[in-house]
DNA sequence: GCCAACGTTGGC
DNA sequence: GCCAACGTTGGC
């Protein structure tokens, strides 16, 4: 079992919306980013931890905790010419890119990447290292379970 | 809105 | 295969 930190723009899809979806399960479509595709494609499993994170709003931070709940598919998005996300490139015989379905499994408090930085066990974690824009990243266990405790109240 | 950092594209 | 130009991400 591996752990993950996943951003999305919660003007897109956030995490109050993945609660509301049925079953509390969505589609993780509109990765572009050939590392992170990978990471979806080769690396991880269902049943993976996630740390659902919200970027490109006013206060970026972790959202929620989450959970993989498929394998690697394409990601339709690329085959529509009206998407934001269209690929000319990609066909449905030669997909190029690829979703998972994501479960949300517990709220808690939002914390802010600011704190996040505060954290002196965090300081290895990709998201906080300069330059880091993965949208898919690897938290270790150790990370994972300190942001976790940190989502449910406990103070930093 | 700015800008640092990174990824992709395309000419050669 | 190199690398300059360009586009995007995302925090501030």
């Amino acid at each position: 079992m591996r752990y993950w930190l996943m951003k999305s723009e919660p003007d897109e899809v956030s995490f109050d919306d993945v609660l509301a979806a049925p079953g509390a399960t969505v589609a993780w479509f509109g990765v572009r980013n050939y590392q992170a595709r990978n990471f979806m494609r080769d690396a991880m499993a269902v049943g993976d931890g996630v740390l659902f994170y919200h970027s490109g709003g006013k206060l970026p931070g972790v959202a929620g905790i989450a959970e993989i709940v498929s394998g690697p598919y394409p990601d339709a998005s690329q085959f529509d010419a009206a998407s934001h996300y269209h690929d000319p490139k990609a066909t449905p015989e030669t997909p190029r890119w690829i979703s998972v379905d994501v479960k949300a499994v517990e709220a808690g408090r939002f914390v802010p990447l600011a704190e996040l930085r505060t954290v002196a066990a965090l300081d290895d974690m990709v998201l906080l290292q300069k330059g880091s824009r993965l949208s898919i990243s690897p938290v270790t266990k150790a990370q994972y379970t300190t942001i976790v405790a940190l989502v449910r109240g406990k103070g930093a």
